[in-house]
Order: C-alpha cells, then sequence, then structure tokens
DNA sequence: AAATTTATCAACCGCGACCGA
DNA sequence: ATCGGTCGCGGTTGATAAATT
C-alpha cells in the first residue's frame, strides 16, 4: 500500500517553507512530467515532499501567469458578489479570476473581505455630513474585529476624542472606545465608504459581471511561449 | 527600543469524489 | 463490488511581518 509506505516515510518528509532548490527541482520535473500524478512525481524527483505539497506549492506559487500582488478594487468586487451568491466556494470563484488560486481568495476574503460582511450587520447611515452608527441587536462582533481581538468592546472607554463623525450609537450603548481605536472605526468607514461609491462606479459595466464573464480564451493562461525559467 | 499584539498568507490536514484495475 | 491511487476542496494552523503600546 503507496500510501502507507509514504506515511512510514512521514517523517522524512519535508514540511513547512519550500526553498528555492527545490522549488527549481519541482519546476524542472512538473515541466519533464506534466502536471498529474504528484506522488509518482514527488518520488521521483527525490524531493522530500509528499504529492500533496508538491502539487500545492506548484499550483498555488509556482506555475505560470500566477499574479502575485495586490488584489484590485474590480477583483474584490468580484470576490464580494461571487461570494454572496455562491458561500465558499473558492475554487469555482477562482475560475472567474484568472491567475488567483482559490488558496488567495480564501485568505483574502478571510482577512479582507469577511470584515466588510461583518460590517453589514451595522446600521450605516450618512447623512448631513455625519454618520451615525449602531448595532443591530445583539451583535458587537464587527466592532471588535474592526478593534483587534485584544479587548472586548465591554472594556472600552467612555469618552471619544474623535470629532470627525460621533459614533451615536455607540455612545448610546456605552460602548465608544478609546482614540485608537476610534481612529480604526474612523479609517474603516472611510474605506467603506470609498469602496461603496468605487462599487458605483463600476455598476454600470455589464461586462464585468463575474457570473457570466467566460475567460477569454485568446488569453491562455497556459502559454508556455514566454517560459519564466529555463531547464538545463 | 523592546515587548506585545495583530494581520497576513503559505502550507498543512482531513475528507470525499473519481477512476481504473 | 471493492480497493488502491490520485486529485481537489475547504478549513485550519503556524511562521513571520507589521503595527501598536
Amino acid at each position: 500500500m503507496a500510501n502507507y509506505q509514504a506515511a512510514m516515510q512521514g517523517e522524512k518528509m519535508r514540511k513547512g517553507t519550500w526553498i528555492e532548490e527545490e522549488d527549481e527541482r519541482l519546476i524542472s520535473f512538473v515541466t519533464l512530467m506534466g502536471e498529474r500524478r504528484w506522488d509518482s512525481l514527488a518520488r521521483e524527483s527525490g524531493l522530500q515532499r509528499s504529492g500533496k505539497s508538491c502539487r500545492l506549492r506548484w499550483l498555488n506559487y509556482l506555475r505560470p501567469n500566477l499574479k502575485h500582488g495586490h488584489m484590485s478594487i474590480e477583483e474584490e468586487r468580484i470576490i464580494l458578489q461571487l461570494h454572496e451568491l455562491w458561500g465558499n466556494k473558492w475554487s469555482r470563484i477562482a475560475q472567474r479570476l484568472p491567475g488567483r488560486t482559490d488558496n488567495k481568495i480564501k485568505n483574502y476574503w478571510r482577512t479582507h473581505l469577511r470584515k466588510k460582511e461583518q460590517a453589514e450587520n451595522f446600521h450605516y447611515r450618512l447623512g448631513n455630513g455625519q454618520q451615525d452608527l449602531f448595532f443591530q441587536k445583539g451583535d458587537r462582533s464587527a466592532l471588535k474585529y474592526n478593534c483587534g481581538n485584544k479587548g472586548s468592546v465591554e472594556e472600552f472607554s467612555s469618552n471619544s476624542t474623535n470629532d470627525t463623525f460621533d459614533v451615536v450609537g455607540l455612545s448610546d450603548l456605552g460602548l465608544t472606545s478609546s482614540p485608537y481605536e476610534t481612529r480604526l472605526i474612523s479609517d474603516w468607514m472611510s474605506e467603506l465608504s470609498n469602496d461603496q461609491s468605487e462599487i458605483k462606479r463600476h455598476e454600470g459595466c455589464k461586462s464585468l459581471d463575474p457570473t457570466t464573464w467566460i475567460p477569454d480564451d485568446s488569453i491562455n493562461i497556459w502559454d508556455h511561449s514566454s517560459s519564466l525559467w529555463k531547464i538545463d
């Protein structure tokens, strides 16, 4: 049983961060053997890695035409929209974002966008140059997210020094934050309102509807003609 | 300047689906 | 029908960078 053997060799298997030499070796062998049969590829390459680890490293980091930079506003919008539509179907969402892996999207959503989704539990209103903010019944989790985990909302001090907007609802609940925490909320609120206007600007852009958008076949992300590496 | 906390993201893990023998 | 091998997905962890006190 190969799995058993692999398990028995487990102690010899390397884990954790890949080093450059491993990457180079993996790239060579994927180029030779193709993107399949990862267990045998791992064995034949001599890498002390599981096939699974090799596959993951290749798909999430080494394969050509991956985008490694920051997510654009447009990509963020698509992720939010599709997540709302499909839930945590990361691989499915990734299909709509060429160059982005499911893992990347999942991480991005967890670290950046979940906060905004939580924010939808807030009642948020703009008016007379003032912003009122208060919780929906029983939900304080969003504030905690945006103020870090270091303290519960109950620990906040009672006087806000922030005059850019009045946290009326928080005051009402005795939940006004410390200056640092208030600044965080303020930054976050302005970020949120920027995003909303950004989203509005794109609303008329029919071709970018992620639910109907189909990758352009003329752009082949597997085109190796401009190979990123040389094989000796 | 040092200690502590928080954010980020690559990598791991478990599980289920699929396929061929 | 079932068994082993493989693949892919989604949740979670852990290392480390960045921010804050």
